[in-house]
RNA sequence: GGGCCCGUAGCUCAAUCGGAUAGAGCAUCGGAUUUCUAAUCCGAGGGUUGCAGGUUCGAUUCCUGCCGGGCCUACCA
């Protein structure tokens, strides 16, 4: 709503500036008065004017407002200040506006969008980075979702790196196990736990000897080769952790459509037909000589801006190695031209894992079933990749962008987040060793191989049972079952608010206080204004809708000052589809994590002011319902995006 | 050395394309409940927006330099 009056104001504005003035201005900047009494859009643009038309501000705006007169759904336009344009609107046409809204569509063509996050190595337990990871592209993917995208969700499973085969060392060469025996573990609840330790102890283990390091080439070999013990292992053990990070992410409703795996990139050969178009198109080059000598080598993003003679060594990034295997980069390459479907190629496709709500997973294969659907050949990508794969993704789009494929290019987006880390606090009451030097860092980062971290199933452990004990306490009427249901709803909301209330620049100095709060800016606080609303209706004997549906002319219920109050309800209600949309456009979901929180916030302002149910005159008592019914519907849609239902009582 | 990011209240963070008196939460202190449940609400204190210049009618925001911190910069992934 709006966002619909919004740009009835701006074309309005803009007409008259051509009309009159004969100007064309592609952007007309518009932001939100100090006060709602002074209206619900300020336009500051007869500042700008004023050079260009020679004339005062507060001239050119009385100008405007005098000639753009009367617009439909707005009661006036007013001079404030030293030249600003304040809109009121019509708040009563404004409220029922709001009351019919539908939420817009935003796709204009049906082409799939592709998000692609968590991406964990699968060889240890996720951890609180991960979660980072997760939730924002979960968020992101119901964002796109709820605008009317269709989106596929990929998680990219790297089952023959380095950090699998660590593993694979662990258990062979340290804990002594056949296969038969991590065939037996895999049984165990949290196998990944297990998994946690013993690449800790694989790390450490060569960094005792570095001759260690030879059984990891050696696994690392045998991985890749296939057909061979080692390579079932690995198979084994980064399919049963796999599995794990599914469940864990299904704990906070995060699902998945396809799993592309590495094995099958590398045994489908989708490295072979990129390198062919790659040499074709002069986009790597075999340089000839310094330490490079050998490699098939790309200039670095970095050094785009460089003159050929500028460039040295470390201006390029090496592709294929001198003894002829291909890096991670020039793999992911391929899968971003698979992604784009410009491979020529495609994987094949297997049932992986089935979610309860009846979503199927499929994961890569040599040989897939017959009937499968169609993931890739997409219009546009999103990344969710911490910022410090940066360069590599750059290098990845250079990548496409130099074989001529700048419309894939264009529409690939690296959606980049800055990393969680440990408060060293934080890190030392864990018990993790810190050198004084890290005692006095401001966040100590996230190590698997260190064994630091935070393990995610851990903290969902913690929150859920933080909330039990509310819960319990404050209803012990209820079943255990319902009780239980309620304190996951509580501990998820926390936690998913809690990952998507920073912006994605800003590190997240992991504290156990701040993210197991349920107070102040959290995800209950929210959940528990809409609680409140719930119970309202509930004891009133009406529902929401009813109210809704008979909405009348609210117009002098929003007048004064009491009306200004409310109307901040109304008008924080209708941006609900603005800030979603400007969370797509800037892929930033925590515009919507602080949306949530204002409104929620506003809401239990009103609710605290004005007694619903004793309020004698029924008209008046039919507003303010109504207000609450407003608020309630934006409150439950806003946390839906951000993937955090309600509880029915808390 | 080069590239990217950050520096705002005691702490953790916001501030829409450069706009009106820089806002929240936590913590501290003081209040509010015979009411739709207090996981709530109200109030108070707390700021040279790292420093110095520049552009502008206007700078937390843009530019330059400096200080401090982080990440990246492997023939690892």
């Amino acid at each position: 709503m709006y966002l619909y009056f919004q740009r009835l104001l701006i074309d309005r504005v803009r007409k008259f500036l051509q009309e009159q003035y004969g100007l064309d201005l592609p952007t007309v900047v518009i932001e939100q008065p100090p006060k709602v009494e002074f209206g619900e859009y300020a336009l500051p643009l007869s500042f700008e004017l004023a050079k260009r038309l020679r004339k005062a501000p507060r001239k050119i705006a009385e100008e405007l407002v005098a000639g753009i007169g009367k617009i439909p759904g707005f009661e006036r336009l007013e001079v404030a200040g030293a030249g600003y344009i304040n809109a009121r609107l019509c708040r009563a046409e404004a409220a029922l506006a709001l009351i019919k809204s539908e939420f817009p569509s935003l796709a204009a063509d049906r082409r799939k969008i592709l998000v692609e996050h968590s991406s964990i190595n699968p060889n240890k337990a996720a951890h609180i980075g991960h979660l980072r990871n997760a939730i924002l592209g979960d968020t992101f993917v119901r964002l796109l979702r709820c605008s009317g995208y269709p989106v596929d969700v990929q998680n990219y499973i790297d089952n023959t790196g380095v950090q699998v085969a660590d593993v694979v060392v662990g258990f062979r060469e340290l804990e002594k196990k056949t296969k038969a025996d991590i065939e037996a573990l895999i049984q165990q609840p949290r196998f990944d736990y297990i998994c946690w330790d013993v690449y800790a102890a694989a790390s450490s283990w060569y960094e005792e000897d570095k001759k260690n390091l030879d059984k990891r080439a050696e696994t690392l070999h045998a991985i890749e080769e296939g057909n061979n013990e080692i390579a079932q292992i690995a198979d084994l053990i980064s399919t049963a952790v796999l599995r794990r990070h599914l469940e864990t992410m299904d704990r906070l409703s995060i699902e998945y459509d396809f799993l592309p795996r590495e094995s099958e990139i590398l045994h489908l050969h989708f490295w072979d037909l990129a390198f062919r178009q790659m040499k074709e198109k002069g986009v790597l080059y075999l340089e000839s000589g310094g330490k490079n000598s050998g490699c098939w080598v790309m200039k670095r993003p970095s050094a785009l801006n460089k003159k050929p003679d500028e460039l040295t060594d470390d201006d390029t990034k090496v592709i294929v190695r001198s003894n002829g295997t291909v890096g991670y980069v020039g793999k992911d390459i391929a899968y971003h031209l698979w992604k784009f479907g410009l491979l020529g190629r495609d994987f094949g496709y297997c049932k992986f894992y089935r979610y309860p709500t009846g979503v199927q997973c499929w994961i890569s294969a040599m040989k897939g079933e017959p009937k499968h659907p169609h993931f890739g050949d997409v219009s546009a990508i999103y990344n969710v990749i911490d910022t410090r794969q940066a360069e590599a993704q750059n290098t990845v789009v250079e990548a496409l962008r130099a074989l001529g494929y700048t419309n894939a290019a264009d529409h690939y987006t690296h959606f980049s987040y800055e990393m969680v880390a440990l408060t060293p606090r934080c890190a030392s009451e864990m018990g993790y060793p810190l050198s004084e030097d890290e005692m006095g860092k401001p966040y100590i980062e996230v190590s698997g191989r260190r064994g630091f971290g935070v393990k995610a199933d851990d903290l969902i452990d913690r929150l859920i049972s933080s909330a039990q004990k509310e819960v319990d306490i404050r209803h012990p009427e209820l079943p255990d079952d319902e009780r239980a249901a309620i304190a996951t709803q509580i501990g998820v909301g926390a936690l998913r608010y809690f990952m998507l209330k920073f912006t994605k620049t800003s590190v997240i100095a992991f504290d156990f206080k701040e993210a197991l709060s349920f107070e102040g800016e959290t995800g209950p606080y929210a959940q528990y204004a809409v609680v409140r609303a719930t119970n309202i209706f509930r004891k009133a004997g009406l529902t929401p809708e009813q109210v809704l549906a008979e909405a009348a002319d609210f117009g002098k219920y929003l007048e004064g000052e009491t009306g200004n109050e409310i109307w901040e309800v109304w008008l924080a209600a209708s941006k609900t589809s603005t800030v979603l949309e400007q969370c797509i456009t800037t892929t930033e979901p925590a515009y919507a994590a602080k949306h949530a929180f204002q409104l929620a916030q506003l809401f239990n302002n009103f609710y605290h002011r004005h007694h619903i149910l004793t309020e004698a005159d029924p008209a008046r008592k039919h507003f303010l319902l109504a207000t609450a019914a407003i608020a309630r519907r934006e409150l439950i849609s806003l946390l839906a995006v951000m993937g955090i239902s309600v509880p029915p009582v808390m």
